[in-house]
DNA sequence: TTGAAAGCGTTACCAT
DNA sequence: ATGGTAACGCTTTCAA
């Protein structure tokens, strides 16, 4: 049998409702009694049942993070930089993949009544209305870019990238690019795409010469397959760009492969750069410059977020800068 | 407010015991007000609550898989594979990082009755007594290698890393390699060390020629950088060997670019090999030659021993067998 | 400063 | 076939 606060009461002498003032230090207790009390549970080896506790209190203080795809090394950063803030605070966090249908998650969510759930995973994945659902049943949700949603009923972290894709192109243009390509892989069905937004921008802004922009398929393409086909589509369109940016730094990675295998040195013959800076990024042959984005740091906002309204109801914005680190994937136009 | 069960029974008429034996069907219930019951379920919406649930039926069906690392990849398919056979038996399962103190999480679960734990960590992140505490407190654990543990308190899956060091020897020795280089990684602290064992025995079963065996740092080092490190040590010793084995993909990852900075081409000039098969390998640059873990599939034995503990209290024990996948880092030697 | 007792939303035993 | 109700382990109001 498990060992209740009613043991830890008969033993220290004391009755139940003591033992939670006592652990809970929700009321003053004569120093005494505390000291009974705490020898008891520590006799006892007592824990706190967290199910009855969430019972009563309305709060379950378990939180979930729910990710596309568990596997994607630009998530770690991120979740973990959340958690740790989620546990200085005393939450319990854990990570859900949306391997299965995500909108299932959210059923479960519900019936487990978390307390709050940062979502990250890609709209694809799920239906916006049952996110409101959780809204509606009184779970506090932020989300991470990508995601259409009422402002006043979620909160939201997002990455500045059409300021970045902007120092990306700044980037390429100093060091003498005009001729730049942009692997997108995003299809048409994006309505709003910040990269490509910028990306548009930054040709009008730099007068730059030769541009392309290369879509993927539906939903989205974005791995490394993705870049190594496109950039192979690329090169049998036309051959006359210097420079390449890339939706993210593993569509870089491949891209970077099919250059290598058509002859063309990267950065020498053409230059590559990439988003996100995941931690391969650094270490690919050639290390890979790209627009990095602070991950951690950017789960930790959305902590603070949804902290924010789960103690005070209101919901929250944050805008996240990218910094770029120049690493051995782009050089000198023509050198 | 929430609507609860008591909303329901007063809507449909019946009793709040009604509705459970409805919900639950664990009883006979005349059409009439079964239909009934459903139909004011569906009007209010009604979702029942897991916590009060749990509280009284002791079984919370959440379980938890605790991971090294979320980063990495390997764990990626484990993950997958162990939580789709769980949602098939209408288990939540969460994910958790090993980030922070691993104990720490052994008390939340404690605290939230999780039903069983999945813990692919190593060792060096948490302490065996707290995992027996688990055990004690009726938290069923199945763990995944690396971990010495008694078998008759938890279950285990393991990689039969012995059998597959002597299929990588093989594989290589087919190739007329016979200088073959280890780069383990491991340092003294490990007792057991089915790989290097497996490597031992296959030096004396094909009477190799020059090998070594490259330790690496306390606990142990299993990095991209690592590889590159200890591949960099490896050429300043001695550049007579032919072969390299590397304890994971990563490694290799790290060794093959090391070689390509001094000037040896992989495969041409030194064959390279892996360990894990994870996502990556199949997209570097020589797509890495690997001895690949049937990630999913352990991932699901897992889950499947866990089960039998849940359900009729016994442990298990399961070895999973690697394969070898030929890609293009290693080739015939001297040629 | 401490205790008694009323919930929290279920399930399951015992009646009917 | 259905309903009443104790029990699950905790918090918190109200009294003392």
């Amino acid at each position: 049998m498990r060992t209740t606060r009613a043991d830890v009461a008969k033993l220290a002498g004391v009755s139940t409702a003591t033992v939670s003032y006592v652990l809970n230090n929700s009321r003053g207790i004569a120093e005494d009694t505390r000291k009974r009390v705490l020898t008891a549970v520590e006799e006892l080896k007592y824990k706190p049942d967290m199910i009855a506790r969430s019972l009563v209190t309305n709060e379950t203080m378990q939180l979930s993070v729910v990710v596309d795809n568990i596997t994607n090394p630009f998530y770690g950063d991120i979740v973990l930089g959340f958690e740790n803030a989620a546990i200085e605070k005393g939450y319990f966090v854990n990570i859900c993949t949306g391997y299965k249908n995500i909108d299932e998650y959210f059923e479960n969510f519900i019936s487990r009544r978390l307390d709050g759930v940062f979502i990250v995973a890609t709209i694809y994945k799920f239906h916006i209305e049952k996110l409101y659902r959780l809204v509606d049943e009184g779970i506090k949700v932020v989300k991470c870019e990508n995601i259409e949603a009422d402002l006043r009923k979620v909160s939201s972290v997002e990455n500045d990238y059409m300021t970045a894709m902007n120092d990306a192109v700044g980037h390429l243009y100093n060091l003498g690019h005009r001729n730049i390509a942009y692997i997108s892989g995003q299809s048409k069905i994006l309505k709003c795409d910040p990269k490509l937004m910028g990306f548009q921008k930054a040709v009008e802004k730099f007068k730059l010469g030769n541009t392309v922009v290369l879509e993927g398929n539906a939903p989205y393409s974005s791995d490394i397959p993705d870049g190594y086909n496109l950039a192979c589509k690329l090169l049998s369109i036309d051959k006359s760009y210097s420079a390449v940016i890339c939706l993210n730094d593993l569509m870089a990675m491949g891209a970077i492969k099919a250059f290598n295998e058509n002859g063309l040195r990267v950065p020498e013959d053409i230059s590559v750069m990439g988003f996100d800076d995941i931690p391969y990024a650094a270490y690919w042959d050639p290390p890979i410059t790209t627009m990095a984005v602070p991950k951690s740091f950017l789960g930790s906002k959305a902590f603070e977020l949804l902290y924010t309204n789960m103690k005070k109801g209101n919901t929250g914005y944050f805008m996240n800068r990218l910094q770029l680190i120049e690493r051995k994937s782009t050089s000198q136009c023509g050198v």
